[in-house]
RNA sequence: GGGAGUGUGCCCGAGUGGUCAAAGGGAGCAGACUGUAAAUCUGCCGGCGUAUGCCUACGGUGGUUCGAAUCCACCCGCUCCCA
């Protein structure tokens, strides 16, 4: 593939790039010798849950993969014990050596789905391997790099310092350390949220002092979340876990807003700039048949072709043809008549009789596609039979 | 160490002695509409076989009172000011 081309793939979606004509050079010279790029992608081990958002700086990443280059991926693992100060008010608790190890194998089985994990491919480092060996004299010499006043740019140092909330000396050491990072694995590349922006330009600071040319950095912008408000994350609720059933996973992602489309195109899957516009036209392509393309192709991602295809097979005989799902959870049941608020709650689709009698009354419960309204109805259940509860909440009676 | 505030249901927020399961908004759920989008409209939104009833709930504990989210005491949490 053409520089050009290249280019273009490699610069799409990011939120900023220090520098491209840096990145240019670098992919000339790359080119030239015939090398790849070192690419470097940190992980903090303290989230062991990744979501599609996570998956943003993988997907870059993986980008220069099919591109030829190499990734690296490097465990925070010594790091996380200083606690990163990114986008915190608050000294972050340093964590167990043995929590960070099991977040770590978490993370990579499930990056390993966005990634190429061939060999000649990826590279996985843990920052103990260098960090550890460092000395008290190495540690000077690399604090010696950075004035305190360049650190206060960062704004969460200077908010903290303003605010009065403490600063531990050692959250000064983050940023060095994870640049320091880059000069031990010698990146060509970092990526990075923007979160990371202050760290990964650290990279550079430190690596020129070290006697190595700056990485180039790419930062990609934050995922927003199914609400299209906020940002994703698994607290909020609004996030599609990377180990979602493929089912959930596609109705997950028709769930997002239709101005969110392209936004997702762009950052997740490989389509042209010029097929996402076509795709996020309403003039031109019909969103409900947009967005499915968008959910089938990330299912795909973590599921296989095969798995979406069946995901969005199955989402259009449910939503679009209002059939009943090929597979829906079992209520088992003893043989007799049941009152329907108490089978209602007996299958798990009411936390409470109060909120079963309210579905009861709004007309949300039925069965075999009957409404049953009445609240003091019973029904004697037939096996096979299904009980549906508002839009999405089905399941198979079955009585022994 | 001294002083001033503040703490309400999933979230925000009104409520200063009974008429408070507690205004309003958001979120959520259900129905209509539909493309499991947005917008809109309607209803619901602590629990209890349903009750002019009971239980749980307004940071915690105890108290005043016929009666407390509302008053008092102490305690806990958060915020701000002074030192």
């Amino acid at each position: 593939m053409n520089i050009a081309k290249q280019m273009d793939v490699l610069l799409r979606g990011c939120e900023a790039a220090y520098t491209p004509e840096e990145l240019e050079q670098r992919l000339i010279e790359a080119g030239k010798e015939s090398r790849p790029l070192r690419v470097k992608l940190g992980l903090d081990p303290t989230a062991p849950d990744i979501h599609l958002g996570h998956t943003v700086v993988m997907h870059k990443m993986r980008q220069f993969q099919d591109l030829g280059h190499k990734a690296v991926l490097i465990i925070g693992d010594y790091t996380a014990r200083i606690g990163d100060p990114s986008g915190a008010n608050v000294t972050r608790p340093m964590l167990e050596a043995q929590q960070i190890e099991a977040n770590a194998r978490t993370y990579f089985d499930q990056a390993g789905r966005v990634l190429d994990t061939s060999p000649e491919k990826l590279e996985i480092r843990r920052n103990s391997e260098w960090l550890e060996k460092l000395t008290f004299a190495d540690i000077l010499r690399l604090a010696g790099q950075m004035t305190v006043a360049r650190m206060m740019e960062r704004d969460t140092f200077e908010l903290r310092f303003r605010d009065g909330v403490p600063i531990g000396v050692h959250e000064f050491l983050y940023p060095l350390v994870q640049a320091y990072d880059s000069v031990c694995i010698a990146a060509d590349v970092e990526i990075g949220g923007s979160d990371q922006t202050f760290n990964t330009l650290c990279g550079r600071t430190i690596q020129q002092a070290y006697g190595q040319k700056p990485q180039i950095v790419l930062i990609l912008p934050i995922l927003v979340g199914l609400d299209g408000v906020e940002k994703m994350s698994k607290s909020k609720g609004n996030y599609v876990g990377i180990t979602d059933e493929p089912a959930d996973m596609f109705g997950k992602v028709m769930s997002i807003p239709d101005e969110l489309m392209a936004n997702y195109y762009t950052l997740l899957t490989d389509l042209p700039a010029a097929r996402i516009k076509e795709l996020a036209d309403p003039q031109r392509t019909h969103p409900r048949q947009a967005k499915a393309e968008l959910a089938r192709m990330i299912t795909a991602v973590h599921h296989g072709e095969k798995a979406a295809g069946e995901a969005s097979a199955e989402f259009d005989r449910v939503f679009a043809q209002r059939q009943t799902p090929t597979d829906m959870p079992e209520i088992p049941l003893p043989a007799g008549k049941i009152g329907i608020v108490e089978l209602v709650v007996q299958a798990g689709f009411a936390a409470s009789n109060s909120e079963a009698r309210r579905l009861v009354k709004q007309n949300a419960v039925s069965i075999d596609g009957e409404k049953v309204t009445d609240i003091d109805a019973a029904v004697t259940p037939a096996d096979g039979q299904i009980l549906r509860v508002g839009k999405r909440r089905f399941g198979r009676m079955m009585v022994r």
